[in-house]
DNA sequence: ATCCTCCCCTAC
DNA sequence: TAAGGTAGGGGAGGAT
């Protein structure tokens, strides 16, 4: 270590003398040495003191302040070596207390000292850590100018002139004051010490509740973020750090028309110890009746310093809105019975709290969504006094290099066992870090020492391991854990780690007192995983040692590579798009990340989101009891089945009447599809009866002759994502569904309203045997039995027993109908019901759906561009930009799997368990829509065919460039479809459009 | 033999 | 305490 000087000259070397150092061990405690230091609140109190009490303010040093301690153990040591007494070779040393007393009085306090420690007197401080120390009449200045002068260099700013500072603290600064800075990076460099350019790696919310020892950060809850620096811009620096960032926990509070006011300063009395802020907002409330002219709902949005607070006010709180709403309930019911009763008001504003929202959200995901922060985008980060400053990079698009280690375990076992961590022990651990393999030996298991390993199952796969043999299964994990802290993986890749290597390695690690997928691959990456038999895994350590671990070795290279070429770009991706980590992100459902998607676009628009829904448990369908209900869902249609191939003839019967049909429409259609499918005037297209009359002519000869012998035109159809079409040109979302009761409330609802589109979907229920009378009697008999048992209040009603309780009912349902009728369940019912949907609802959720799709095939456009930019690079063989090229293509491919993946879920997320923007109706005109269109191109086959043939209608536009250079226009083919699904004799959901009906014209053999 | 229920898997 | 959906084939196993 150097000390340095005020002028930044060397004061003098420092070197640390650690007894018997080499017992620490890399990874386990080699940093654990104990250094105090002093915590820069005392130096601030100190200071405050000296300037209040104008007392003399001088430094001294202690020297070896570690060793005035009283030693209350005898604390010998051997002579570290090149110090040894050539006199006493074998002795040892023995610690003293008070070694090295010396006295060097300078004045009475420092003579006091002094009687009892090494003391170096500095005279007055004017220099510490870093910091100049002025005194003057006033106070105390401390100022760092070594650290400004740096700067000025850095910037070359040393001709500027000087501004004193600090600045007014009673002049406030709103937005719009001054001009935004072109380039702030230049301006906080100067402002803030550490000005890197960071990636933002991972978030993770830390709750500091109760913290004895740092009071400064107590009680405050914190977002950790975790960087990496950007090493191209800064220095060569790929070292990562972490940054805290204060955001305050909240949810919101509706309470009754006009009484947030009361309501507030009610909490805060309260809650006075747990409340931070109260704030009354304004937010657009889709469930709020009559919301569409414009009402907006006021919401008190209750801040917290800490979760806990949070979880605690809103437990107290939750209970309070239950008795609540069901008491609204009955008051308006009652009202609506005797209209004109004038309304009793409660003394007690509690009484007025109607709802809670958003309190479920995890802080890390509020902090995201709220700041509007992504994991694994480019953030230039600095501080100033009111925290962390984030501002994003959009011109860097590359990712940022991450240390990955993909390792796998081999563990013994018993035999016909699953290994079990209790007794077994790791045999080898097998891991790759950024494509070098390394592969450590437990000797105990394995019979002989392994020499280094190449397994490299093909080119771009490499794998060269590097083979440490140790003693045994301690010296493993020690090697590991140790191997591990240097190379600082910051993702770990494992085969079902979660459930079993993690476990294991620590069950086995503790043991010690250490602290701390074939057939995809072979699918996905082109070649076989070596395979062993589980039961001859331990025979082989012993008998075929170098087999078993290339075994060994083939699963981490096959790990590595799965998770480097199919799941890292696109974890990442999903991480910019959803406000989660990406741990979190690999570990959601899409059900979740659909959800996370649509709460970022709430938030944006402004508008409260729902409550998670919860499904009614009483339910019954006319007299008996539901036991589920759900929708129709995919249509499937059966074709005829057989082999057809494009070269072999096969006989057609098509139906005249029809054809017919198609020539009298002909004008109708080709209109259609010039005006609104080709946006084109009718009037630019130059030879419309010249095709007109072509297509006539066919469609007239296939009319004539009905019966033909030709060869099949064979298509595979499928058109890209029926269901988010049908739910954009349908505005189909949860919110919009409405009911009678909603439209009467809504001020639009006007006779002749054109706002309101009604759509058919079909609801199907499952229910019991039972009557709804037996259900109530069942219930009566079990809510008894648990009051007997005990343990019950009388007065829990059924519906606030634990889950478990209720789950018990049906069961006794089961067993009921199984023996009063030999029966459980009725057959299915199917019911057609009509949904209103509202076309003038807030279009937030298919405003998402939308910029999604659009969003998607942006990014597949740019990943063509790039694929084009890459062959542009191999061609002129730089390697820079092929490289770039590459990278490019990943990210942009991943990214639009990202966005496809989420596109495909948001019409079954309106299913979800627990959705927030829940519906039935929804999910149940999306595929009844879907069903229409699919038996519509069925009927058409069918009746153009006049057969029960594997058929099926494709669409192709025709090209308006076609249209004018006087072509025959490829209108629509009739033809074969032979395709997978042939085995199954199925064609499921066939996807097709929606404007199909008035495309089809006709087959024949118009090759083009 | 026939029906059911449950489970697993796959298609979309 | 986290959870996209429904349709549908096919097999095992049990009751009748």
């Amino acid at each position: 270590m150097i000390k340095r000087n005020m002028d930044r000259s060397i004061d003098r070397y420092k070197v640390r003398l650690v007894v018997k150092g080499f017992t620490l061990r890399l990874g386990i405690d080699f940093h654990a040495t104990f250094s105090p230091v002093v915590k820069p609140t005392i130096i601030q109190i100190v200071l405050s003191m000296v300037i209040h009490h104008n007392w003399h303010l001088c430094q001294l040093d202690v020297n070896n302040a570690f060793l005035q301690g009283n030693l209350e153990k005898e604390v010998y040591m051997v002579q570290p070596l090149g110090f040894t007494n050539d006199d006493k070779p074998t002795h040892i040393c023995r610690m003293h207390n008070n070694l090295w007393l010396e006295t060097s009085p300078v004045g009475m306090v420092i003579a006091s000292l002094a009687s009892k420690f090494f003391i170096k007197d500095l005279g007055n401080l004017y220099y510490f850590l870093g910091v100049e120390v002025i005194r003057s009449s006033n106070g105390l200045i401390l100022t760092q100018p070594n650290y400004v002068n740096e700067n000025q260099n850095d910037e070359s700013v040393t001709d500027c002139n000087s501004v004193p500072t600090p600045m007014s603290a009673t002049e406030l600064l709103t937005l719009s004051n001054g001009t935004h800075l072109t380039d702030a990076t230049r301006y906080r460099r100067v402002l803030v010490h550490h000005l890197p350019t960071i990636y933002c790696d991972n978030l993770g919310s830390t709750f500091l509740s109760k913290n004895p020892v740092l009071h400064s950060c107590v009680k405050y809850a914190v977002v950790d973020f975790h960087f990496i620096r950007h090493h191209v811009d800064v220095k060569k620096d790929d070292s990562t750090f972490k940054v805290k960032y204060r955001f305050r926990p909240y949810f919101y509070v509706a309470t009754k028309d006009k009484m947030e006011t009361d309501v507030d300063s009610y909490l805060r009395r309260r809650y006075e110890s747990k409340i931070a802020d109260i704030e009354v907002l304004e937010k657009e409330d889709l469930d709020f009746k009559n919301h569409l002219s414009g009402l907006h709902r006021s919401y008190l949005k209750i801040s917290f310093d800490t979760v806990q607070e949070l979880m605690d006010v809103k437990r107290d709180l939750t209970h309070i809105v239950e008795r609540n709403q069901t008491k609204f309930d009955t008051i308006e019911a009652y009202e609506s019975i005797l209209t004109g009763k004038s309304k009793q008001r409660s003394q007690d504003f509690i009484d007025y709290i109607t709802d809670l929202r958003e309190y479920d959200v995890p802080n890390h995901v509020r902090f995201a969504i709220d700041i509007d922060v992504r994991c694994g985008q480019w953030y230039d980060v600095g501080v100033s006094s009111s925290g962390v400053m984030l501002e994003k990079r959009t011109d860097l698009l590359q990712r940022a290099e991450v240390h990955v280690c993909a390792f796998d375990i081999e563990t013994t076992k018993l035999p016909l066992k699953f290994p079990d961590a209790e007794y077994d022990s790791v045999m080898m651990i097998s891991y790759m870090v950024d494509g070098q393999g390394y592969l450590i030996i437990n000797r105990e298991c394995v019979a002989e020492d392994i020499e280094d390993i190449e397994y490299t199952p093909k080119p771009e796969y490499e794998g060269h391991f590097k083979v440490t043999n140790v003693k045994n299964e301690e010296g493993l994990l020690c090697h590991w854990f140790a191997h591990m802290q240097v190379v600082k993986p910051g993702i770990y890749v494992t085969y079902n780690g979660d459930f079993f290597d993690w476990p294991f390695v620590e069950t086995r690690a503790a043991l010690y007192g250490l602290s701390l997928k074939d057939a995809v691959t072979k699918a996905k990456l082109g070649y076989d995983p070596l395979e062993v038999n589980p039961e001859d895994m331990v025979r082989f350590a012993k008998e075929k040692p170098q087999m078993m671990a290339s075994y060994s070795v083939s699963d981490a290279v096959s790990t590595y590579y799965l998770y480097m070429t199919y799941v890292h770009p696109f974890i990442f991706s999903l991480a910019t798009i959803i406000p989660m980590p990406p741990d979190e992100v690999l570990r959601k459902g899409s059900g979740t990340l659909c959800e996370m998607l649509l709460m970022v676009q709430a938030y944006k628009a402004n508008v409260i989101c729902p409550n998670k829904h919860q499904s009614d448990p009483e339910k019954f369908y006319g007299s008996q009891f539901l036991e589920s209900e759900t929708y129709i869902g995919g249509h499937v249609e059966c074709l005829e089945s057989g082999v057809f191939r494009s070269d072999i003839p096969t006989s057609f019967k098509l139906d005249p009447s029809v054809y017919e049909l198609l020539i009298n429409n002909l004008d109708r259609d080709l209109q259609y599809a010039i005006i609104v499918e080709g946006k084109m005037d009718l009037e630019s297209v130059i030879n419309y009866d010249e095709v007109k009359n072509a297509i006539t002519e066919k469609l007239m000869s296939l009319r004539d002759n009905p019966l033909r012998e030709e060869c099949p035109l064979i298509y595979h159809l499928d058109v890209a994502g029926m269901y988010p079409n049908i739910i954009l040109t349908n505005r189909l979302q949860p919110p919009s569904i409405v009911s009678d009761e909603i439209c009467t409330a809504c001020d639009f609802n006007r006779p002749g309203k054109k706002c309101l589109r009604k759509l058919e979907w079909v609801w199907r229920g499952e229910m019991y045997m039972a009557k709804r009378s037996d259900y109530y009697h069942i219930k009566r008999q079990l809510e008894s039995e648990l009051v007997e048992g005990g343990d019950c209040q009388r007065s829990k009603s059924f519906l606030d027993l634990p889950k478990a309780e209720q789950v018990k009912i049906k069961d006794r349902l089961k067993k009921y109908c199984q023996k009063a009728s030999k029966r459980v369940l009725e057959k299915p019912v199917t019911e057609v019901r009509e949904a209103g949907i509202c076309m003038r609802e807030n279009p937030f959720y298919v405003d998402t759906v939308r910029s999604f799709r659009d969003r998607r095939y942006e990014y597949k456009g740019l990943n063509k561009v790039w694929k084009g930019k890459l062959s542009e690079a191999e061609a002129s063989g730089n390697s820079m930009k092929i490289q770039e090229a590459q990278d490019l293509v990943v990210l942009h491919d991943s990214l639009q799997l990202a966005h496809k993946c989420i596109l495909n879920s948001i019409y079954g997320y309106v299913m979800c368990k627990g959705a927030r923007w829940y519906s039935m109706e929804m999910a149940g005109v999306v595929t009844y829509t879907g069903a229409k269109i699919i038996q519509n191109a069925l009927f058409w086959t069918v009746k153009l065919q006049c057969r029960k043939r594997c058929f099926t209608v494709s669409v192709s536009l025709p090209h308006k460039e076609h249209l004018l250079h006087r072509e025959i226009p490829l209108l629509a083919t009739l033809s074969n479809v032979k395709t997978a699904s042939l085995a199954s004799n199925q064609v499921k959901h066939a996807t097709l459009c929606g404007t199909l009906t008035l495309q089809i014209c006709f087959q024949g053999h118009l090759r083009t």
